[in-house]
DNA sequence: CATTAACGATTACGCATGTAATCTGGCGAT
DNA sequence: ATCGCCAGATTACATGCGTAATCGTTAATG
């Protein structure tokens, strides 16, 4: 089963720093989103039905972990659209955005470090 | 408006050719989709509503073809993603790939020759 | 003890989506 | 002039999602 967007959102908090009690979520999340806080439990409730975080009871609460990997979300959400749209290979996503002049200098010189270190050890 | 995913298919159809016919691009998907003519024919109406394409009458038919780029839906589609799980830059994506050895051969020597490009004219 | 407060669970609800069946109006064939 | 067919229009329906209010149970407090 695959994380809804919204879902992602709260991930994004686990994943920074867990474990950690619904409360603290919520108060995480106050400041960067516009939700309630009974959205904010909805959204860890379908995590856990979805399997995506565990909870482990403390007490009266429960504290909260994910299980799914930031790295495996990051990659399934990445792979799904270069197949999609890119048939499958990353140059021509780099190429799409050389063409629309959004690579930044930044950008540049990463990626030519980048490249320069893969050239040796491959 | 944005089109969803099983839309993008149908595009995908008159992006590679067009002005078609509805029974043209239900002939088309019929190979890869294993769609009804039905739902084939919500589609189009969805991506006309969304006006996506947009259809002229020819005699008792209509002939479709699209209103929306592929260009700038792929150049959406990439750039939330970008942003939502990249910081919105392309470098980390990449590296994000040369980490779980996703770069082919073939994507190395493109980046490479994309990247040398850069570096002259900029 | 009895009452309240806190927290997680349950229920809600409108909209988009995937997937499709059915309706309808006009054109072509008798 | 009539009838049937076909393309496109309308309707359908389950599921997921965004967003949230309310319920119920258990722990703390008076």
């Amino acid at each position: 089963m695959s994380i809804s967007e919204a879902e992602s959102v709260v991930m994004d908090v686990l994943w920074t720093k867990h474990p950690l009690t619904a409360d603290e979520v919520i108060e995480a999340l106050k400041k960067r989103m516009d939700w309630q806080e009974s959205t904010i439990k909805t959204l860890l409730n379908r995590l856990l039905r979805k399997q995506a975080i565990v909870a482990e009871r403390d007490g009266r609460r429960y504290l909260y972990r994910p299980v799914l990997k930031r790295a495996d979300y990051v990659h399934h959400e990445s792979k799904g659209l270069i197949d999609r749209l890119f048939g499958g290979r990353i140059a021509p996503l780099v190429v799409h955005f050389s063409e629309h002049r959004k690579l930044s200098k930044r950008d540049i010189m990463e990626l030519k470090r980048l490249i320069e270190g893969l050239d040796h050890d491959d």
